[in-house]
DNA sequence: CTGAAAGCGCTTACAG
DNA sequence: CTGAAAGCGCTTACAG
């Protein structure tokens, strides 16, 4: 069997009630004993039951966090920046994928919820508003990462897509493009609608119309990006010349599908065509050519929202569900060899 | 504050343990009772405390994972795959990566173990040989997933890599390749020698001797295997022809690096140069050429990790330690584009 | 500085 | 079929 305080306090004639304190390094129990009791535990191996201490503290170091999918390398990043800081403060990560699926995710909330974590760190998936309301009822603290929830009052941790939509915007006309075609994905997420936003409002600005600027909806697979890809080169080329000079794909992976396309056809990347993805995934520095991408710093994101739910659940419990908070993290833009210079200026 | 037991008692003029039994279902409450019992959970929002069950119980209906690296793919499959089968058996994951390092790797395994997972699944670093001793004497179930302790007792799950360097001795032959080079991991790993031995075995079946088999010691990493590989081909090439005809990678991510390397010095794949690798991860299709790999089934190991860690829990806890079972899976060949047909046959 | 007692929210024999 | 009591392994006031 496990050795419980019961164990050390028969071993050492004292009572459980000092033998606890006495683990917990309390100075009330005097140093002598203290050390005493450290070392007892030691070497009878005890392990602490945080189950039993949970119950009477309320506390059990564990966070619970749910992603989309393990599919896409950004949800590994996120989980790992998470578990990094919440591993450094002493607590454990609970983890669940929902599959973008509603139902799924709610069982998972559930069960973490009766599991007694302290916390929730979610990437919702956006198909189920009653989530958050559910969420708000269970009383436990959690922070969205990575994805919006239009007008939640909630803690949030996602990067600056307008931010990030006029980088390439930037890096574009910097180079001498003016006419562009936005690969989004479904019209209805908020992320994507987001970036189109930023990058045609940057481009307006330096006096390029909305005419300019071609989109077309994909649902952010690559293999979805690629067919669509296909039937708008199809649709749109004259004499194997397209009506643009650059592309902006939502993420990498439509980037990717972007790419089959345009070979498929025999353009030629960045001569022929120019591409800028989004989420700067390890892939990207082995297609060719390596793709020039938006890093939303993933990693950082999973950091904060753990960080967020440190600051939280540091509140005195009446206070914790009080003024939310939402941080939003500074995107940057990673050169590599998929756009052309059109500029003649360099 | 969170409905208990208690309430729905309070609520229904029943006492606690009936409402316990009744919300579990048990045929010694009365059928209508059990109903009203549920119903009223259901209405006050009741949420198990699993912690609290525990305590009696000792059954947490949670396991932990423990990786080596969220950067690797790989280690997402292993995770998807064992989180699908513990979750429909009601199970939740804890989750935990050790970054190669022993240090942490014990500190996680403590930690979820105090947290009182009913038992872990791991991807071991291998560099620890005292863990498995310690699992041991924490008396709680634990499997190996994907890595090999030499001669270690204990329950384990791994893809028979003699099987899979087989399939690639067999493919490369049959497209009549007759020399080779073997890109290795370190010599300290025992899945990168037992690689090398399936796979120059099955050569010398074939009348193949060692002698037309180079091997190189990489970090199994893509940038170490891309500077080795540079100067293996500095130092081998003779009036830019190689010495051998055909590479097997260790893995996919060796590849990319070899494919980089090869690429440097002007060589083309398949062409000049037959390339496979190992792992069949996801950027295998996107690179160029796409990469003929030796697919693990990841996902399926992770699968059956958790479904060996669900059968010991089955177990009554006397016999749980008994009898190990090794699972050995199965790989598979994925053709795509990397090997040259040196045979004429067709 | 240390101990006796109560309680966290459940489940498990045991009565009736 | 239902209830009273004990206990899982801790922590928290409260005494002394």
């Amino acid at each position: 069997m496990r050795v419980t305080l019961k164990d050390i306090a028969n071993e050492l004639n004292l009572s459980v009630n000092t033998v606890s304190r006495g683990l917990r390094n309390m100075d009330d129990i005097s140093l002598p004993t203290r050390m005493l009791i450290q070392e007892t535990a030691q070497l009878l191996g005890y392990q602490r039951n945080l189950a039993a201490s949970s119950l009477r503290t309320k506390r059990s170091y564990s966070i619970g966090i749910i992603i989309t999918d393990y599919s896409n390398p950004v949800m590994s990043e996120i989980i790992d920046g998470a578990e990094a800081v919440g591993r450094k403060h002493g607590y454990t990560m609970m983890i669940g994928a929902s599959n973008e699926n509603a139902a799924i995710e709610e069982e998972i909330v559930g069960r973490m919820l009766e599991q007694g974590v302290d916390g929730l760190i979610l990437v919702p998936t956006l198909l189920n508003p009653d989530l958050l309301h559910k969420l708000d009822q269970s009383q436990k603290p959690y922070v969205l990462a990575a994805r919006k929830y239009p007008d939640c009052l909630c803690n949030f941790v996602y990067c600056d897509d307008l931010v990030g939509a006029r980088l390439v915007a930037d890096a574009f006309y910097a180079k001498g493009h003016q006419s562009f075609l936005y690969v989004a994905a479904s019209h209805s997420s908020a992320v994507s609608r987001d970036r189109l936003q930023g990058f045609s409002s940057r481009l307006s600005l330096f006096g390029i119309s909305h005419d300019n600027i071609h989109t077309l909806e994909t649902d952010a697979t690559r293999e979805g990006a690629f067919q669509k890809m296909r039937s708008w080169i199809q649709a749109k080329q004259q004499d194997h010349v397209l009506p643009v000079t650059a592309i902006f794909a939502f993420s990498d992976y439509v980037a990717c599908g972007v790419y089959a396309a345009l070979k498929e056809f025999g353009y030629q990347i960045p001569k022929d065509i120019s591409v800028i993805g989004f989420d700067n995934n390890e892939f990207s520095t082995i297609i060719e050519p390596p793709l020039t991408s938006v890093d939303n710093h993933f990693f950082e994101i999973g950091q904060r929202s753990a960080q967020r739910m440190l600051d939280i659940l540091d509140l005195p419990e009446n206070e914790r569900m009080r003024s939310p908070q939402g941080i939003i993290t500074m995107p940057e833009l990673v050169w590599r060899n998929s756009v052309a210079d059109l500029s003649g200026s360099e």
